[in-house]
DNA sequence: TCACCTTGTTAATGAGCGTTAACGCATTTC
DNA sequence: GAAATGCGTTAACGCTCATTAACAAGGTGA
């Protein structure tokens, strides 16, 4: 993983910026200007780095699922030979330091993805889709009693459970980052155990 | 519970399209327009029954949380002097109909919150706080090892893994209704007794 | 029969907002 | 040193959309 040292770009500033802003107050809840006044320029000034307010998000969409497809994908031929459950472990840590991390990316995911022109909108979708049957797979492999639309299910639920760490904010009243991550990884662990249970 | 089998009024009519509209294309995202010809008038037609749009959601988002928050205290009173887990399991299932039935409620429960009046955003999160720590009072009373911010997260992310019905909704893939709420109930034991474990 | 309330309608208003136009000024490039 | 390019600015345009005004018609009750 290499650490990023130089100053982000503008653009990065206002993906971020607009990042934040759409998952607090929604696509349509936010507008133009305040994204700019969010990185210091004024609203049309963002028209220089950005085909429309539409782009912003196709683009944040877009990088966030391949995001979590390319880091799901790098874990699963990193864990080569290893216990299908360490493998299960990985993706639920990855997926668990990036909805920490990115918490307002997190939401915009499945909050805001009818937004998208039909083009955009299909590329994503795809991309959501694959991390799911990579998933899946994993999943199926370690419980194999359990079906494929159950397995899909229980997938979906996990996420759910995972992606809801921006309710579970607020200012620091819970056990840490780390503690938070744990308990969240022990209650992944759980729900697929019961779903794949006789 | 009593099975209404008379007509919906058309305030009811109002609200129950309106939520769906919302719930698919967000609150800024539909017109008055739409909402209108949904129940077969036109636009300001709706002024007649509510004060505006944001009285209709107001309405929704504050009913929907009342009616959790009610169900739950009722089957905690139902269930005197039961065994702790069969309370847990009650409030799971209620849970689970609601989240299987009123799906479009569900999504705008925690999606459009911020776009209501001060006054009434604090009314709904008032409703939700109490709802969470009636579940939190059940959960740490079956898991005494569970310290208190652990429970409260525990019990946010149990309500993620409920809440994510509308995403593995379309059409019937699934083991069908009474197969989604098994699985579904099955997980959230599953998670809160990972979340409780030693 | 006559007021009146309910529940609609269409037309007008006015604000908000995404986008484009026109222009300015460093900094780089030849 | 001149031209081009990158990155801003403010002003104007045009469209959408919530809300209000003005008006109509059916039913109900005195």
């Amino acid at each position: 993983m290499a650490t990023r040292t130089d100053a982000p770009t503008r653009r990065e500033q206002i993906l971020k910026e607009a990042a934040r802003l759409f998952a607090e107050r929604g696509f349509h809840g936010v507008g133009v200007d305040e994204i700019g006044a969010a990185v210091g320029i004024s609203g049309p000034g963002l028209y220089r780095h950005f085909a429309g307010k539409d782009a912003m998000l196709a683009e944040l969409l877009v990088g966030i699922s391949g995001q979590l497809l390319t880091g799901a994908k790098q874990r699963l031929r990193e864990a080569g030979g290893v216990a299908p459950e360490a493998v299960l472990d990985s993706l639920i840590e990855g997926h668990i330091d990036f909805a920490l991390d990115d918490r307002p990316l997190i939401t915009l995911h499945d909050r805001e993805l009818d937004r998208l022109r039909d083009t955009d909108r299909k590329l994503v979708r795809q991309l959501q889709r694959q991390y799911v049957e990579l998933w899946v797979e994993v999943v199926r492999g370690l419980y194999p009693d359990l079906a494929e639309p159950a397995a899909r299910s229980a997938v979906h639920s996990v996420f759910g459970l995972l992606n809801s760490t921006p309710h579970l904010t607020r200012p620091g009243s819970l056990p840490g980052r780390t503690g938070t991550a744990e308990l969240l990884h022990r209650m992944a662990r759980g729900a697929f155990a019961a779903a794949g249970a006789r």
